[in-house]
DNA sequence: CGGTAGCACTCTCATACGATGAGTGCTAAA
DNA sequence: TTTAGCACTCATCGTATGAGAGTGCTACCG
C-alpha cells in the first residue's frame, strides 16, 4: 500500500523531531511544527493510521509516538534527504587517503577516529586478519645485545616480537631460515599456512627460539584473526538513550567483551559497499536496540575492511550515511 | 598517639567489612560479627573515638561508618594481613615471564590480561615509549608488489609502517640508506634524536617516500610516547560505586579520555617498586575516590613499564598488592 | 467525506507525607 | 569502664494526589 503525501510528512517529521529530541512526538507539537494549516485531531487521525501500517509505536497510552523499526526503515530508504559531509571531516579524509600508507592496521585506525569524531556515533572497524592476506616476507632483524626482532609482512599488515637469543645462537643462521621459508610461502594465503608447514620449516631451528619463532607465527595466524577495534565510547554513551544505569551497564558490557559488536558489523558489512541494519533487522539479540551504518572495502574481490557507526536506532541516518560513503570512495580508491 | 589493641581490632573489621559489603557498618552489626563479649555501645563509643582521630568517617547522622582515607591508610600499613596470590594466577604469571619475549608492548599486554582476569579492578598499563628507548635498527624490508615495510626496532618496542612504493623506486636503495643511518644512531635514546638529525639522513630519500618515512619516525618518537593501555573496565564499572548513573558516566569519561589515569600512574609508580594511593592522597581532583596500587618495573636504573590496579577506595588492597608484588618479581626478572 | 472542536479518559511524573528502621549520642546506673 | 535505655536523626519506601501531556472518540461543519 501506498502512503499518500501528508502521511509522509508526517512520518518523516516525527522520525527527524525524534532523532532531534528523543522524546515522543505528540499531534500537538507536530500540528503547529509542521505547519501544514491542519489542526492536531487531523494529524492524530494521519498517526493512527500509520500506528497501524506498523511504522510507528506507542511507548504507553498517553506518550505520544516513536517511529517503529519499520518506520526508521522507510524513512531510511525513501523520505530521507541525502546530506554531504561536512566539510571539515571531508577535508581530513581526503588529505588521509592521498597517503601512501597500505598498512591496513594503521589505515583502519586513523578512519575511526576520523568517524568518531565526527558525530556521536560508536566507531567500529575490523582490519583484514589472516583471513585475507597474503605471506610477503619472513624475516628475522639482529638488533644488537642478543636481541632479535621476529618480523611477518604480508600485503596489508606486518607483525612482529622482540625475542631474547638464547645463548650462542646465531642470527644470521636464523635470518637465512627465514628467508628461505618466506621464498616458499611468498604470496601464499595465511590460512592456508598450516601448522605442520611451519614446523617442517622451524626444523633446523633448536630449542626455546623455536617455540618463541612458532608461538609468534600461530598469535600471527590466529590471534590477529579480527580483532574489533571500537572508538567513541563516551561520546555513544552520553546518549539520552542510556540515561538508567541499567542501559548503560549493558552497553558497557557489550562493548567490552565486543563480540557481540563484530558479529554485528561483520553481518552488517556482508558484500562490501554500505548498507544499513535498524534494531531488530539483525539477528543478534543484544543489539536489539541499536542500530548501525557498515560498510566493507574491498580489494580485488575480498573484503580487506570493515566499519560501521553504530548508534541508537534514534541515530542521525543521513550523517552516518554521508560518511560511510565518503570513507568507502576514499579508502577503496587510496588501496586500489 | 597509639592506638590499644581494640580500636586497632575494630577498625580493621571495619575496613574489611566495608570493603567486603560496600554498606556502612553499624555498631550492633559489629559488636556481633566481632564476637568480643562486648556490647554495641561500648563499640559506639570505641568508633567514635576512632572518627576523632580522622580514621572514619559518617556519611550521614544515622548511618554507620565508613573508612576515612587516613583508615584506609592505617589499614593498608599496619592492620592488613598480607596475602599470596591465587594459586590460578600464580601459575599464569610464572609460565608468561619464563618466556623470552623482551617486547615491552607485547608483555604489558599479557600481564594487563592477568592482572585484570584475577580481580574487579581496572588494569592500567604503560609501556616505555620513546622515553628509555634506544635505537638498534631503522629497515626497510622489499614486500614484493611495489610494497615495502619500514621497520623501527629499538631496545624494547619495534614499530612498523607498510607503505607503497612510488614508480620507479628502488628499494635496495632504500634499504641502504637507513641502514646507513641505523649505524650512526645505533644505541642513541630515542628521545634525543632530533628532527633535524632525520632530516639530513632522509636527505637523499626523494619525493612522497620521504614524506612517508618522516611522518612514520615522527610517530614513533612521539605517537608512541606512552599510549595507557586499560582493561578491565566492565567488571570496575559493576562496582556499587557506580550505582548512579552520574558516576558511571564520570568513570567512563575518565576511562576514555584516559589522560587522568596516565597522570595517577604516572604519579603514583613513581620511583618504582610497588605503591598505593588512596583517595585525595593524589593531586588529582578526577580521581579522588578511587586508590591505586602501581608499580614501575626497573632495568639498569631505568623505569620500563608501569602497572596499576585502580579500584574505588573500598578496594581489596591484600589482594591488589600481592598481585603487584608478584609481577613486579616476574618481570623484572624476566628482563634482567 | 475529509477536517475540526470538544471532551472524557489514560498514563507518567513530580511532590508531599507518613511510617519504618537503622543507627547515633548521651545519660545514668552497674 | 561498660552497659542499658532512650530520644533523636536521617534515608528509604510506599502511597496518595495533582498537574500535564496526549489519545481516541463522537458529533458537527463546509
Amino acid at each position: 500500500m501506498e502512503l499518500d503525501r501528508r502521511k509522509r510528512q508526517v512520518l518523516r517529521a516525527i522520525v527527524e523531531d525524534y532523532v532531534a529530541s528523543a522524546e515522543p512526538i505528540g499531534s500537538r507539537t507536530l500540528a503547529r511544527t509542521l505547519g501544514l494549516g491542519v489542526s492536531s485531531a487531523t494529524i492524530r487521525n494521519e498517526m493512527a493510521d500509520l500506528e497501524a501500517l506498523g511504522l510507528l509505536d506507542k511507548p504507553h497510552t498517553s506518550a505520544g509516538r516513536v517511529p517503529s523499526d519499520r518506520g526508521y526503515r522507510l524513512y531510511v530508504d525513501e523520505l530521507m534527504e541525502p546530506r554531504p559531509v561536512e566539510a571539515e571531516a571531508f577535508r581530513r579524509m581526503r588529505l588521509m587517503y592521498l597517503r601512501r600508507v597500505r598498512e591496513m592496521d594503521y589505515l583502519v585506525a586513523q578512519t575511526l577516529k576520523l568517524l568518531s569524531a565526527a558525530g556521536d556515533f560508536l566507531a567500529v572497524g575490523l582490519g583484514p586478519g589472516a583471513r585475507t592476506a597474503r605471506l610477503r616476507r619472513l624475516d628475522a632483524l639482529e638488533a644488537g645485545e642478543g636481541q632479535v626482532a621476529l618480523v611477518l609482512v604480508t600485503d596489508h599488515f606486518v607483525q612482529h616480537r622482540l625475542v631474547e637469543m638464547p645463548d650462542g645462537m646465531d642470527a644470521g643462521g636464523l635470518q637465512r631460515s627465514l628467508l628461505v621459508l618466506s621464498h616458499e610461502l611468498q604470496g601464499v594465503g595465511l590460512e592456508r599456512i598450516t601448522r605442520s608447514m611451519l614446523e617442517s620449516v622451524a626444523r633446523e631451528i633448536k630449542g626455546r627460539m623455536r617455540e618463541e619463532l612458532l608461538s609468534f607465527l600461530h598469535d600471527c595466524l590466529s590471534d590477529s584473526e579480527e580483532q574489533v577495534r571500537i572508538v567513541g565510547t563516551s561520546r555513544f554513551l552520553a546518549q539520552p538513550e542510556f540515561r538508567e544505569p541499567e542501559r548503560i551497564r549493558e552497553a558497557v558490557q557489550l562493548i567490552e567483551q565486543s563480540g557481540a559488536l563484530q558479529e554485528l558489523l561483520l553481518e552488517a558489512s556482508g558484500r562490501g559497499g554500505v548498507s544499513v541494519r535498524i534494531g531488530g533487522e539483525t539477528s543478534l539479540p543484544e543489539t536489539r536496540e541499536l542500530s548501525i551504518v557498515a560498510l566493507g572495502i574491498e580489494r580485488q574481490g575480498e573484503l580487506v575492511a570493515r566499519f560501521g557507526l553504530v548508534g541508537p536506532k534514534r541515530m542521525d541516518y543521513a550523517k552516518a550515511l554521508a560518511l560511510a560513503e565518503e570513507v568507502l570512495r576514499g579508502l577503496e580508491q587510496a588501496i586500489s
